[in-house]
DNA sequence: ATCCTACAATAGACAAAGTCCAAATCAAGC
DNA sequence: GCTTGATTTGGACTTTGTCTATTGTAGGAT
């Protein structure tokens, strides 16, 4: 189950009980949590843990290449420990539900060189925008 | 050139001097300002001009559909005035640079309808990432 | 041209999300 | 079990954005 942590670990990553709560909390599919939620649920598990840790240690798996970071609505940032499967993000404008999605085809091939201006692209995200099916009945 | 206020005033948006200059500031190709952008701008020529009401303008043609609201960083939204003009964005990861980009395909057509989840699915977003040739050089 | 009135602008308090720092604590190698 | 450099902490601070009560004004009516 916890692939993240054993990731983690097995880069020599310092390990701490705050670490390891913080990893705990974000592994898992479909898994799209604000810094503040990851706070949330890492102080039902080890109520002394304080803000500024979590952020260090969300930025720091960022950092590592072990997590995500997706801003999907201008709001608080969202973490996605899946990091090691490309995919795209399928988003409800209504509720903020996230999904997980693979699209076919490669939207990189899609970018014709004059309109490059010369970047180095090194990655693509994808957000795709619509309304969910829970939140489509609830007119 | 002001297509952008002529648009808002074509749809009879009442006018005052705020409004067209927000307008004004704002309008352009390649242009991604934040809010705080604009206002530092709109101040330079109307200096009695609030925060609160560079807000509630950005808002109100992000409304209309004048403008798009993008967020490119998990910092401030950018506002791109080229709502019209269906295009994706390219960002520059050191300095921020972002281009407007027109990919070829359309990625709406690569997501199978097995990967939908159900959802109504209204726009598709596409933000390629890299960086520009002027950070390339500056190591 | 002037008057009305609904809509718009303002200042400033407030809130949310995130960063920074100096001091205290602790994991892990010896 | 020490030592030490990495990690954690709490709180102040910053940035970005929202809300509200009050004042101002654009534009139609007269």
């Amino acid at each position: 189950m916890s692939d993240l942590l054993e990731r983690l670990r097995g880069r020599g990553w310092r390990m701490t009980a705050q670490r390891r709560v913080v990893a705990e909390v974000l592994d898992g599919d479909h898994v799209h949590l604000t810094a503040d939620e990851v706070h949330a649920r890492a102080v039902s598990k080890l109520p002394e843990i304080s803000r500024a840790t979590v952020y260090n240690t969300l930025g720091e798996m960022v950092t590592l290449g072990e997590v995500i970071e997706v801003a999907t609505d201008g709001r608080a940032k969202r973490y996605d420990p899946n990091a090691h499967r490309p995919h795209q993000h399928l988003v409800c404008g209504r509720c903020g539900a996230i999904r997980d999605v693979h699209p076919a085809g490669d939207p990189l091939a899609d970018l014709p060189d004059t309109e490059r201006f010369g970047f180095t692209i090194s990655n693509v995200e994808v957000t795709y925008r619509g309304v969910c099916p829970s939140c489509a009945t609830t007119a």
